[in-house]
DNA sequence: GAGCCCATGTAAGATGTTACATGATTTA
DNA sequence: TAAATCATGTAACATCTTACATGGGCTC
């Protein structure tokens, strides 16, 4: 973040809550921290900036950080856990009655599509605040991403109510759900 | 999973790691201690059971733990937590030049189709294993949603890599990447 | 008899969240 | 002037992973 320009730790914080959050969370707790540690290492730098009689600790990217982001980007792989308790709810639901089980994919399905429209206001906002400057395409490419998601989410959730409502003691529930068509494939 | 039926530490975490590993994963440091206080609170109870020699203990449900998990089945909503390096790295790779970009897009799409042929092998293996009983349904439904979610996950690479080569300095990299149909919706 | 699987457990450490403490400035 | 926001930081707590310790049984 500090290599897109200069920030406080309250400001990457601010960013941070708007954007990277949906995938990547951080906290007070870790950002003061850190930064720390990284001024200690030569990877960015500080300085106090007095605006009035509020201090605010200023951070640039230094060129060893530079270095290390461009290392770190070109790795290959890296973490992915995911905790999703709607799931695992969804797994042992066979414990409920029908009714109860459909509940839960309403429920799954409503909170995906509170996250989307969340996700459409940071779209809406970062639409405001980029216009005008060439801006970096890849955030909102992402942002793209945690839309489609989402909306592939409630499509699935929709198609599993659909199965699940028709169901009798007879029931295919396990067909794949969703048939996906990529623009090309449609020709 | 002790209300499916009872089974001993050992045998959670052999289950947990073949199925709700990949939306929630636990490891010995959680489940021992975890089952030691379900058992003072009274919600489950365990066995000694010796076969052969070694020692095994093995815990099942009891009324009061059924309760429980049925009225947390019943609480709407839950965790939800991601972590995608993958997705951080994208979200920075404006640093990058676009041929690292493109890199980093065919490594996801790589880990995405890794993880999917893990989940068709965990399919496999639990229609060998499950044939003939009546068995749990939604535990095979949330493994379709990994194989679906993972699925989807792999085409949206495959979109964004065609741009991406395809991409001069004139480019629309943010339309929706994915047209998602429904059967019920080509009708 | 070597290596792997069954089986239970803990200790140390890494990581991360929440709440609190502090205090200035801006806005309604 | 009260409330919100700017701003930095820490302490306590919760959580989770990794590595280790221990020991029996099975199979090549």
């Amino acid at each position: 973040m500090l290599n897109m320009r200069p920030r406080s730790g309250y400001e990457i914080k601010q960013f941070a809550d708007s954007s990277t959050r949906f995938f990547w969370a951080a906290s007070y707790g870790q950002i003061y921290p850190e930064l720390r540690r990284l001024e200690e290492q030569g990877l960015i730098s500080g300085a106090d900036e007095a605006n009035g009689d509020r201090r605010r600790r200023v951070y640039r990217i230094e060129p060893a950080g530079r270095t290390q982001l461009l290392a770190w980007l070109s790795t290959p792989g890296g973490v992915l856990e995911l905790r999703d308790e709607d799931l695992l709810k969804l797994f042992f639901a066979d414990a409920l009655e029908p009714a109860g089980a459909l509940a839960l994919v309403r429920g799954m399905r409503a909170s995906a599509a509170e996250r989307l429209a969340r996700l459409e206001e940071v779209r809406e906002h970062a639409a405001k605040a980029g216009a005008g400057r060439a801006p970096h395409r890849f955030p909102s490419l992402v942002l793209q991403y945690g839309l489609d998601l989402h909306a592939w989410v409630v499509s699935w959730c929709e198609e599993v109510e659909a199965r699940l409502a028709a169901a009798g003691p007879d029931d295919a529930l396990h067909t794949p759900a969703l048939t996906l068509t990529t623009p090309a494939e449609e020709a």
